[in-house]
DNA sequence: TACAAAATATTCGTCTACGAATTAATTTTG
DNA sequence: CAAAATTAATTCGTAGACGAATATTTTGTA
């Protein structure tokens, strides 16, 4: 129930982004991989944002129509086909919001050092526990800050 | 990145169920509610789920046409729609899987007591700290077991 | 070299999810 | 009591998400 209430809590921001920025969370965060990756292909970009090949496709039609990324297939290996921002997008980009609530992020912040971690690591647990099959449970230990992350 | 891969970890796990017991995990979690609380209205059944009338109305569509649920409306107020379970709908849920992976259950239940309570508060409290726009943040004390939760 | 296998991106069908607009019924209020 | 406000459900348009199927290209091997 909490799980499906954070999923809900994501959905609505990133709605409520679009209306503002003219970006979703996930058009946000594909955009964010661009610039950070240069010259990327579709799949590296699904691999980075951990979705799969065919959303990316989805999410790319409706940047490229609006504009903020165009798409230039390789000239090396023609199955490939890189994306890239375009000055728009890169514009809009520079002065989007944060894929996450500013209430949430200010609310994180205040929390002493070792309850962010405490957090952290109980979310990169559940996680783990979630996507690897066999392996057997072990502690998660690696630990950064929220806002430095990505 | 560690929640959207849990979001995307239910996600598979939702289609998965879906083709080997015919639902998916919100068609699963709506059909629980509808046996819990009986002669359900729509609205009750939105709130109790923590989705919005839209997405309760097309789960609902679906469910009706694989004839596991049916639709009455009210006799006392004419706005609202009863859910009902079938026979059919009543035998497939009782058969049906978890929403959630068996070996995460596993893994969670081999778990210390004082480990799975940090988990589920964890979680519980970045929910409130999501949802809750303007409180302050306060520890969420509240922790039962994942399995006789909901 | 030729042909099978693998890789890459796209298309298609389906489901979840939402807000806004709409329709119908009930309750409140002037 | 009639108009206004509220409530309940549905419809519509849009976005995200996936697997399977498909088209094209590259790679590996017989």
């Amino acid at each position: 129930m909490s799980i499906r209430q954070i999923i809900r809590a994501i959905d609505l921001h990133s709605k409520k982004l679009s209306k503002e920025s003219g970006l979703t969370g996930p058009q946000l965060i594909l955009m964010r991989s661009i610039r950070e990756l240069g010259d990327v292909t579709i799949k590296e970009l699904s691999n980075k944002t951990n979705m799969s090949q065919a959303t990316a496709t989805a999410i790319l039609d409706r940047l490229e129509r609006n504009g903020y990324v165009i798409r230039v297939r390789s000239t090396t290996d023609k199955r490939k086909v890189h994306a890239q921002l375009t000055e728009e997008g890169r514009h809009l980009l520079a002065k989007a919001p944060l894929p996450l609530q500013q209430s949430f992020i200010n609310k994180f912040q205040k929390l002493e050092e070792w309850e962010q971690s405490l957090l952290l690591s109980s979310v990169q647990r559940i996680s783990a526990m979630m996507n690897a099959e066999d392996i057997d449970v072990a502690p998660m230990l690696e630990i950064g800050s929220i806002t430095n992350a990505e």
